[in-house]
RNA sequence: GCCCCCAUCGUCUAGGGGACUAGGACACCGGCUUUUCAAGCCGGCGACACGGGUUCGAAUCCCGUUGGGGGCGCCA
């Protein structure tokens, strides 16, 4: 038992789960799977700044999304607990008492303002700053009076000055020269633990054998290597993971979507859609943080984002999992996709489910290059994962989505019309575009809104030939004998024969007509499914818009 | 600026001195199918960053250049 594998995902609760995370906590759950170890979770919350009321319920909900469940941590407890930082103040508290009395670790009195002017009169452009360790260290009376001073008190580490090799199971050795290393803070001055020296000692205490985490690590390893032999810990095998990267190169970051709403909501304005006025309002935060926002210098809270891009009309790039969730992906093919960012299995296979990978994964095969996160490969991914679902996960996951969505026209529907709609749809992309293809079709007449340049396409041009051809569909369909998808189509192709028509002249009219689009499923099952009676309210509703003469209204863009 | 990491088609990758006229997937292009959007089927385009070595032989090893990424906080 002594070399059971424990490896741990230790979040920061600020918000939802993102993609790099994801990826970094997927990694840890399969190597502990793949030998029969152990899967920690814990909540890093020395922050108290940051931290951010209900995060952690959504991480903790992404990660369940995932499928990725843990053996000990929030919710379910373990040996080593607490799995909370917030929690475990004593033992870094007993930890740094040691090294103070040690000689290892000494305090420290600058405010950060002190530090700043440090950092800039040190080099030209006050990068590559090392704090002056001073010849003596301050005793506990200097701390104490330096507190009743109203200064700040932090504890610093003192690194030995010598050079630290990194053993990186997936990088090699890699030396950082001691020149690079600095006399880190661990412990600030709330008294509570930095990063640095908290995620030592839970590390050592919670067992954790494994340590895979992102390449922006890399350089604070050894920090955390002096840190253990210093307190007599031991070291974990640690494997940097190569980062996940946009498509444009940079990393990929929550930024991304005030990158994109930035530029939409500047397209809108300059072409006079939208004022800063109404945007704003729209955003519904404060002034100053808009305008800061506007010229990239802050960043919106995700509910702000969310209202503008759909003022905007614009889809917001998905980040975070529970994006992916929202725009209708199933979490089985978020897995298999992420898996294949930075690790193969070395032959051509690429479909995998959780418990093939947990099977398949080594840390040998993991490597070293960034990765792009391609989206349009996500999506074949989906598509195939869509199709080649058995019925009833598909429905799960729609219920999932619904979940999500309360208020989708579809959300409301029985198994078995949900299924049907399943059936009608194959071959969609994603859960969103089966709503979008049918939502139409379970939305009250009033409710539908029609594409206007739809409209004109398929119904005005060419002197109306399309409303000719709905108002002799109206008649047609109303004395249809027969209202089944195989009855219609044999009254609509034979209306298109007999008028030398090909059906696409006939269908997209009445598409037009009983959804407002020209996108839906098969016209014979649509307004099968939709039934005779709306099918030609819908019909007349459209005409009486068309032809004034019935007293419609202007345009149908007014709908 | 300093330090560290990386480098195969547009993207994710296979490849670990001869099996490479470099394989797969996505994207893209062309065709077929077609009542819309998708999906599907067939075919095609497409890469070893560059320059030096080592070697009988280099995508594979070494060095340099260039390019990309990361780090340089009382954030994690």
């Amino acid at each position: 038992m002594a070399d059971l594998v424990r490896t741990r995902f230790a979040p920061s609760p600020t918000g939802y789960l993102h993609i790099g995370g994801a990826r970094t906590a997927l990694f840890n759950y399969l190597l502990a799977r793949r030998h029969g170890g152990r899967f920690v979770l814990r909540i890093e919350d020395t922050d108290q700044t940051r931290n951010i009321a209900g995060a952690e319920g959504k991480l903790l909900e992404d990660l369940r999304w995932l499928g990725l469940d843990w053996d000990e941590g929030p919710e379910v407890g373990g040996p080593f607990g607490p799995y909370y930082q917030s929690q475990r103040l004593e033992r870094y508290e007993a930890c740094a008492r040691r090294l103070l009395e040690e000689g290892r670790a000494y305090y420290a009195f600058e405010t950060r303002e002190e530090l700043d002017a440090m950092r800039k009169a040190a080099g030209g452009s006050g990068k590559g700053f090392r704090y002056p360790r001073p010849a003596s260290f301050p005793s506990e009376a200097d701390a104490r009076r330096a507190r009743d001073e109203g200064r700040p008190v932090v504890v610093r580490f003192k690194m030995p000055g010598c050079d630290f090799t990194v053993p990186d199971r997936i990088l090699g050795e890699v030396t950082i020269g001691a020149d690079e290393l600095d006399d880190f803070v661990i412990v600030k001055s709330d008294g509570w633990p930095t990063y640095h020296f908290a995620v030592v000692v839970d590390d050592a205490d919670m067992r954790i054998t494994h340590v895979l985490r992102g390449q922006e690590h890399l350089m604070n390893t050894p920090n955390h290597i002096a840190l253990q032999q210093a307190l007599g810990l031991p070291t974990p095998i640690y494997a940097h993971l190569p980062i996940i990267l946009n498509m444009d190169g940079s990393k990929m970051s929550k930024r991304e979507k005030d990158k994109v709403v930035r530029g939409a909501l500047r397209g809108a304005i300059d072409a006079g859609r939208i004022d800063e006025a109404r945007a704003l309002d729209v955003a519904g935060c404060d002034a100053e943080t808009f305008a800061a926002w506007r010229k990239k210098k802050a960043q919106l809270p995700a509910d702000a984002l969310r209202r503008l891009a759909r003022v905007l009309e614009i889809e917001l790039p998905e980040i975070d999992i529970h994006d992916f969730r929202a725009s209708g992906y199933l979490p089985e093919v978020v897995v298999n996709f992420i898996a294949l960012l930075g690790w193969s299995a070395g032959d051509d296979r690429e479909k995998y489910t959780l418990a093939e990978l947990a099977a398949a994964f080594s840390l040998e095969r993991i490597g070293k290059t960034n990765a792009r996160f391609d989206r349009d490969k996500l999506l074949a991914f989906n598509t195939d994962g869509i199709a080649g679902a058995a019925p009833g996960r598909i429905l799960a996951a729609l219920r999932d989505y619904f979940a999500v969505h309360p208020d989708s026209p579809l959300a409301p529907l029985d198994d078995a019309t949900l299924a049907r709609l399943v059936e009608l749809c194959a071959g969609v992309r994603t859960l969103r575009q089966l709503e979008q293809k049918c939502g139409a079709m379970f939305v009250d007449d009033e409710a539908l809104r029609y594409d206007e340049a739809a409209v004109r396409k398929f119904l005005l041009k060419g002197e109306a030939a399309g409303v000719g051809v709905l108002r002799n569909m109206r008649d047609v369909l109303a004395k249809a004998s027969d209202w089944s998808s195989g009855g219609l189509e044999q009254v609509i192709r034979g209306y298109a024969r007999e008028h030398g028509l090909g059906l696409g002249k006939v269908a997209q009219p009445i598409r037009i007509a009983v959804t407002g689009t020209t996108v839906s499923p098969s016209i014979f099952e649509t307004i099968a499914l939709l039934g005779r009676e709306k099918t030609l309210a819908r019909i007349d509703r459209l005409l009486a818009r068309l032809e004034p003469d019935a007293g419609g209204a202007q345009s149908a863009a007014t709908a």
